[in-house]
RNA sequence: AGGCACGUAGCUCAGGGGGAGAGCGCUACCUUGACGCGGUAGAAGUCGGCGGUUCGAAACCGCCCGUGCCUACCA
């Protein structure tokens, strides 16, 4: 490899894996519990091990990196701890689906077995993500990765289960819960999704005891009133007051059941009579309790009919719909049907309609750990990145309901409780308990359900650092300092991350939370593989290069916004990574012979193009970092952006390029490649965050000190570096040469044509200042002959521009337009009247005179002097085109 | 039903009480010794609508329309 020449373009495909190959040998990801810098720690989300990487995983994996490289440069003692989840559910429904595709049953296999084969897929399949999170270019500290059916993290969540449980904030119980009869297992409230579907509301007339009459009530699941115990009004209500304690019969099982008063009832829904079904809905079942109801289950855990279904024993529960109807209708006792939208629960995992179910289930008593949760943000100890998050943070810990934790599968964390088979004892131990606590008999048998797997996530930031042991990685790196996940589990996760960690560390797990936004396709709508509307992070990566990518997430990251992405995007920042690969590789060639500074550098002795763009680099150190501090990404990769490409690129090669040709100065050739290699080495770090892969290759390649850019320092902003007299003058430059490209332009003249140009400023320092700089102007603006010219020598046949303090001339030659011209000065004339009569309005108004700050009256004023300044000059001009003779004649 | 965002150039999006911005796209010209994945110039927006506050509103407030999301639940 030669070193110095760079290829002409790009290419992302032999840089990438080589870096983080390097980085990964010379443990550069690695966290030192024994260093004397500041922590700074983050604990990744981990994905599930079933997963591959998604557009949700790249944003959020991104902005991590860009976060704790950002802060790695900057001196912290930094750790980002990777890890994976088991994801109970999910990754048992995906060895499931495997194992009958070679014709396997779980149940045949048996439980151990089965786990078996679990982590035999996890050995095989497991490290997925992983590697595309590498891919990703993320710097997490792999020696230190977990997972959260690692034998630590297990007893983690035993030592968790087991004091909660003793400090009676666990408990078992049979409530309504809702169940998948697809995963055969207890869902928590969080883990339904519901939609609005369309349905129909079935009017059903239940006969009262002894008499014609009958009472109406109505229901989308008639299959329900199987399980009626009782027929429910409002105590207020007119229609029914007399009807309360009577009975009714239920229809097919002529069961006698109570009419009962209940304020819950909703008189202006329906009949105002409600059927309860105590044992398959959740209202139904806190009436049930309140009136001591007989509480009937009529679904099993598949879906089909119990027993206590009569005759529709054994069927499946839509099919007893059906049939439930038929028999009313047959009857006569379907009153009405009328459509009806509703909205109904599916399973998240795999989209089945879920069914209540009375269950004897696990769970958390959340109330008092919801409470510290939501304190340690009211005290500020956790802050919300966008604060918006904070108010549906405490929206949802206001109103918890216990958590239901047991869920009725096999891969997970098996609930550490026993039973005696004598006595019925429950025993709740960290060891299996040998007998039975109580009566002494040893026949115990385990619980058979494991728990939900957010509950080993809620212990992730201190379970990954060794709790329950007292670890340095614990004393040294927790309260981790941000957590950087999407709002979908704001709930799920963080919310429980925040109430375990608050009571088992005594101290929130972490400082910052810095909510993102969720990736979109271009039209707004969630990505999923059923709508095959996913763009595949993957492919991304190897068709525009990861720092594109990268760059491309960071600078649509802004805050409360989702994100649609675009490929024209990342198109776009391919083309930036490749603006720079040249830009080095313009630097390198122009470098070969740099002979090295070795003494001090007057500032104030460099030229105006080396103190410009060292100033304006100061100035984006400022910009990105503060972005950076306060997780404003688009704002910092905007700023990187815009100085490379439109400062560094556009201005200062392009000034610098005549000395660094130029064989006259060399003195002023070795300062300037100083600067050269200083701003780049220094945009180069700036920009490493956001893309790591290009800047270390092209940082390596430059004349530098130190191993790699991954682990130099972040540039520090210096406020004496600020050098406003080389900004002024610099845009005094800058102008001048837009006013004559622009005249250029719009003259259509060929660009390759040298210009003879005549400049006309009254004030004498600004005509110092122009003759200081005149090869920078006739340089970067393709000049023949520059002259100045005072007042009286006005050139009559010429284009001409108007700036603040600078007129500019150019002769018009024999081809040119005199309409074109003539029209162009119209136009800006126009233009100045329409801003002249806006300044005019303000100022003749008293109330603006009087009412608004001075220093705005001043400036509309100075801005009203130069307008009429440029009015005048400009129809001067205007004037002696038109002497010359017909615009639109032999000349047009 | 309640809540929260968002509506700015053809597209994707920044910004945010006193001069409407970027990227892509578009038009014209250009093999200028880093880059055509480039350069230079240009066209393009009643900043969703209507009111209000203010000397001044695209920005702040209210209402409306549209879009999206979240939460709750209606038997």
């Amino acid at each position: 490899m030669d070193a110095k020449i760079l290829s002409k373009a790009y290419d992302p495909r032999a840089v990438e894996d080589k870096w983080y190959a390097f980085w990964m040998e010379r443990g550069y990801f690695k966290a030192d519990t024994h260093s004397t810098k500041i922590p700074y720690s983050i604990v990744i989300p981990p994905p599930n091990i079933t997963g591959s990487l998604h557009m949700g995983h790249a944003l959020n994996n991104t902005l991590q990196d860009i976060v704790i490289r950002f802060k790695r440069m900057q001196g912290f003692n930094t750790l980002w701890m990777p890890g994976t989840d088991h994801a109970g559910i999910a990754t048992q429904n995906v060895v499931e689906k495997k194992l009958s595709e070679e014709g396997i049953d779980r149940h045949g296999l048996g439980r151990e077995k089965f786990i078996e084969r679990v982590w035999q897929w996890k050995e095989q399949y497991g490290g997925v993500i992983t590697k595309q999170l590498k891919k990703l270019g993320a710097s997490c500290d792999w020696s230190r990765e977990r997972f959260t059916m690692d034998e630590g993290l297990s007893e983690a969540v035993r030592e968790v289960f087991v004091r909660l449980y003793q400090e009676d904030l666990i408990y078992k119980g049979n409530y309504i819960i809702n169940w998948c009869p697809r995963c055969r297992t207890a869902l928590s409230e969080l883990e339904v999704e519901y939609e609005e579907e369309s349905g129909k509301l079935y009017h059903l007339a239940y006969p009262l005891k002894g008499g014609e009459r009958s009472v109406t009530v109505v229901t989308t699941r008639p299959e329900t009133m199987l399980g009626d115990t009782a027929v429910a009004v409002h105590p207020q209500d007119d229609r029914y007051h007399k009807l309360i304690g009577e009975r009714v019969i239920l229809p097919v099982l002529h069961r006698e059941i109570p009419i009962i008063a209940d304020e819950y009832v909703d008189t202006d829904f329906g009949s105002g009579a409600l059927k309860v079904t105590p044992a398959h809905d959740v209202n139904d079942f806190e009436i049930g309790l309140a009136h001591g109801l007989e509480m009937v289950k009529v679904i099993d855990e598949d879906g089909k009919m119990t027993r206590e279904a009569g005759p529709y024993r054994g069927m499946d529960r839509f099919e007893c719909r059906k049939r439930v109807i038929g028999d009313f209708e047959r009857d006569g006792t379907l009153l009405k049907v009328d459509s009806y939208r509703h909205n109904v629960g599916h399973c998240y995992r795999c989209k089945t309609i879920i069914e209540p179910t009375l269950s004897k289930q696990w769970f958390v008593r959340t109330k008092p750990l919801a409470e510290a949760a939501i304190q340690a943000v009211k005290d500020g100890r956790t802050k919300i990145v966008p604060p918006v998050w904070e108010k549906t943070y405490f929206e949802w810990m206001n109103n918890i309901r216990d958590w239901c934790i047991s869920r009725q599968i096999w891969w997970g964390h098996r609930i550490p409780a026993w039973y005696c088979e004598e006595c019925d004892e429950t025993i709740v131990s960290r060891e299996e308990p040998h007998s039975c606590t109580r009566c002494g008999k040893r026949e115990l048998r385990q619980e058979a359900d494991v728990l939900d797997t957010w509950f080993s996530s809620a212990l992730w930031p201190f379970s990954t650092l060794g709790w329950p042991e007292e670890t340095e990685e614990l004393k040294v790196f927790y309260p981790t300092s941000v957590l950087v996940t999407g709002f979908d589990i704001l709930f799920f996760w963080v919310a429980r991350m925040m109430m375990m960690g608050v009571r088992f560390m005594g101290n929130v797990p972490f400082r910052d939370v810095y909510i993102h936004a969720l990736v979109r396709d271009i039209q707004g709508r969630k990505m999923s593989k059923s709508r095959g509307n996913v763009i595949d992070p993957v492919m991304v990566m190897e068709e525009y290069g990861t720092d594109a990518f990268r760059f491309t997430l960071a600078a649509f990251a802004a805050q409360g916004r989702d994100i649609c992405l675009s490929e024209e995007r990342i198109e776009g920042y391919r083309h930036f990574a490749n603006k720079i690969w040249n830009a080095s590789r313009f630097s390198l060639s122009t470098l070969a012979d740099f002979p090295g500074i070795t003494h001090e550098i007057d500032l104030h002795e460099m030229s105006l193009a080396n103190r410009w763009i060292l100033s304006r680099f100061n100035e984006t150190v400022r910009e990105v970092t503060a972005a950076l501090e306060e997780y404003r990404f688009n704002e910092g990769a905007q700023a990187i952006y815009h100085f490379i490409w439109h400062e560094f690129c556009d201005w200062f090669l392009e000034l610098i390029k005549p000395v660094l040709y130029g064989k006259d100065d060399p003195q002023e050739r070795a300062v300037t490649q100083y600067v050269l290699i200083r701003v780049l080495d220094g945009a180069l770090r700036v920009l490493h965050p956001f893309m790591p892969f290009i800047t270390e290759e092209i940082w390596q390649r430059l004349p530098h000190e130190g191993k790699a850019i991954m682990i130099a320092d972040f540039p520090q902003y210096n406020a004496g570096l600020k050098d406003e007299e080389a900004l002024v003058d610099m845009d005094l430059v800058m102008r001048t040469i837009w006013g004559i490209r622009n005249i250029r332009g719009e003259m259509d003249i060929a660009p390759h044509k040298r210009l003879d140009v005549s400049l006309l400023a009254e004030r004498a320092e600004v005509r110092d200042r122009l003759e200081q700089y005149r090869t920078y102007i006739t340089h970067l603006a393709r000049i023949n002959s520059l002259s100045f010219i005072t007042s009286g020598e006005k050139p009559r046949d010429a284009a001409t521009t108007v700036l603040g303090d600078v007129e500019i001339f150019i002769p018009m030659a024999k081809d040119m337009h005199l309409g074109g011209e003539v029209r162009r000065l119209e136009k800006e004339v126009q233009k100045v009247h329409k801003e002249l009569e806006i300044a005019d309005r303000k100022l003749s108004n008293d109330e603006f005179i009087s009412k608004a700050p001075a220093e705005i009256v001043e400036k509309v004023k100075a801005k009203k002097d130069a307008l009429l300044i440029r009015d005048r000059k400009l129809t001067e001009s205007l004037g002696k085109i038109l002497e010359i003779g017909d615009p639109d004649g032999p000349g047009a």
